[in-house]
RNA sequence: GCGGCCGUAGCUCAGCGGUAGAGUCCUGGAUUGUGAUUCCAGUUGUCGCGGGUUCGAACCCCGUCGGUCGCCCCA
């Protein structure tokens, strides 16, 4: 029986924990890294592909694992009321992605490469640059061996760095080896752990038996201490998966594309194989990835696909955000009109029709009021031109076109100049 | 799941036992047809909520809700 207690007073509507709304003064932002992200992916022959953000809940748990931190405690999952099914909130893309491509048989004429951009929820406690609702940028590519898309992809992300203008963040990869590859350093680590037990936090002892390659990611001191000796993964590598990695290596090279390696990625999900990279940030104090992924050959076999080989990175948009500097100031617009008197709002939608036929960027004034207050609103839009009309204008058949902004956006004082209606245009275009 | 910090005007915050404040924003004015700059005037609050201590609480104590930043984990 479900308590209502009188004396708890009415909660105000609020967003949810964890889910942020975006407002006019910083969407200017995220369409910037929207705009430049897609332009990016597009150069090097991407297309665009989008899933549903609800999934039958077995798609994650069966893709990204049954004891990872996601499926373990994070996931948004719920029963559709109406028929009973078990479904979530994607915490991630790639399993969507890849359930879409088996269903479609994307992959039938050839391998393919597509980018998504989309929101993700994941039930955590939030902070800076990790929320409950969040968004990604993400890349997938589909049917393709490697080593040269593993490259490609990473080539691609040092490009869209250089687009955004943040230099600060390195690449560091780190190969996880093949199915069998796994099993048997998975083997060595665990009896590596075992010998060293008293080590172990208890997170650590926890993973041993299920997950121990996760306690590699580890950051309790005694653990790094563990971590130093424990056997490495790429001496257990075999040819094919050497060769691929040292492909890898040389084609970054040769790109001319820095990074390092980093034996301690391990990324959070259980589908990952051989590449796994990441992009990493020291400007907020302790590394933050902004960018993770790697190569999930296996995975489209595990959720009742043909075999296809794939790699994939997601890229997290908030934490991208924080490194952009805050202005974008500009609103775009050509022109705002100030209209009053008699007429006057007849022929200020004539005009700002026609100029919008025209290609520009115009918002006329609603609401009324004063010439010196609709000029302070004109001022505040950042348009670059005022176009005023009153009586004198109206019956003269002229605009008053005052220059606010220069081309940098920087407030200006200019003359005032009267022109035909017609001319107004050409005029903004000069 | 664990820990720190913070809730006062739309926003950023000061005030820390004795009448609720500043900046900004907004509105109006400075030769009633002209922005940004300057000057003048004005509006704005259950000081998160509930209880306690006190002659008196925004201020001290307890609880609670909310926010935020760390840990864990991750994008």
């Amino acid at each position: 029986m479900e308590k209502t207690p009188a004396t708890k007073p009415p909660v105000a509507l609020q967003a949810v924990k964890g889910m942020n709304d975006v407002l006019p003064a910083e969407s200017a932002k995220w369409e910037y890294f929207e705009q430049t992200a897609t332009r990016v992916a597009r150069q090097y022959g991407y297309r665009n592909m989008r899933a549903p953000i609800v999934e039958h809940t077995p798609l994650f748990v069966r893709s990204i694992g049954e004891v990872t931190d996601i499926v373990e405690k994070e996931m948004y999952s719920f029963e559709d009321k109406l028929n009973g099914e078990k479904l979530t909130l994607r915490p991630e893309l790639t399993a969507g992605l890849v359930r879409a491509s088996i269903e479609s048989n994307l992959v039938y004429n050839g391998p393919v490469r597509v980018y998504c951009l989309g929101q993700m929820f994941r039930h955590e406690r939030p902070q800076k640059g990790r929320y409950r609702q969040f968004s990604q940028f993400d890349v997938e590519c589909f049917g393709f061996e490697g080593p040269d898309v593993d490259a490609e992809i990473m080539i691609m992300t040092a490009r869209l760095w250089r687009e955004l203008g943040i230099p600060d963040v390195r690449l560091e990869i780190n190969t996880l080896g093949g199915v069998k590859e796994r099993i048997v350093y998975r083997n060595e680590l665990i009896r590596h752990y075992e010998a060293n037990l008293e080590a172990l936090d208890d997170e650590a002892k926890r993973r041993l038996h299920t997950n121990p390659m996760r306690i590699l990611d580890s950051k309790v001191a005694s653990v790094i201490e563990v971590n130093k000796t424990a056997p490495n993964l790429l001496d257990s590598l075999e040819r094919d998966s050497r060769a691929h990695f040292d492909g890898l290596q040389q084609l970054l090279t040769d790109a001319g594309v820095p990074f390092v390696v980093n034996p301690r990625i391990v990324r959070g999900m259980d589908y990952y194989n051989r590449t796994a990279f990441e992009f990493v940030t020291e400007r907020f104090g302790a590394p933050l990835t902004v960018c993770g992924g790697g190569r999930y050959d296996g995975l489209f076999e595990q959720l009742g696909g043909k075999p296809t080989p794939a790699i994939g990175f997601g890229m997290g948009i908030e934490r991208v955000l924080m490194m952009l500097p805050d202005e974008q100031k500009s609103s775009g617009l050509d022109a705002y009109i100030v209209h009053a008197g008699v007429g006057a709002q007849k022929t200020a939608s004539t005009l700002s029709e026609s100029l919008r036929n025209a290609g520009l960027a115009v918002a006329q004034h609603a609401g009324g009021g004063s010439f010196k207050s609709q000029m302070k609103k004109a001022d505040a839009s950042g348009a670059r031109f005022a176009l005023i009309i009153g009586d004198n204008e109206v019956s003269a058949g002229t605009v008053a076109v005052k220059p606010l902004r220069d081309a940098n956006g920087s407030p200006i004082q200019g003359e005032q100049a009267i022109i035909t209606s017609s001319a107004v245009a050409a005029h903004l275009r000069s």
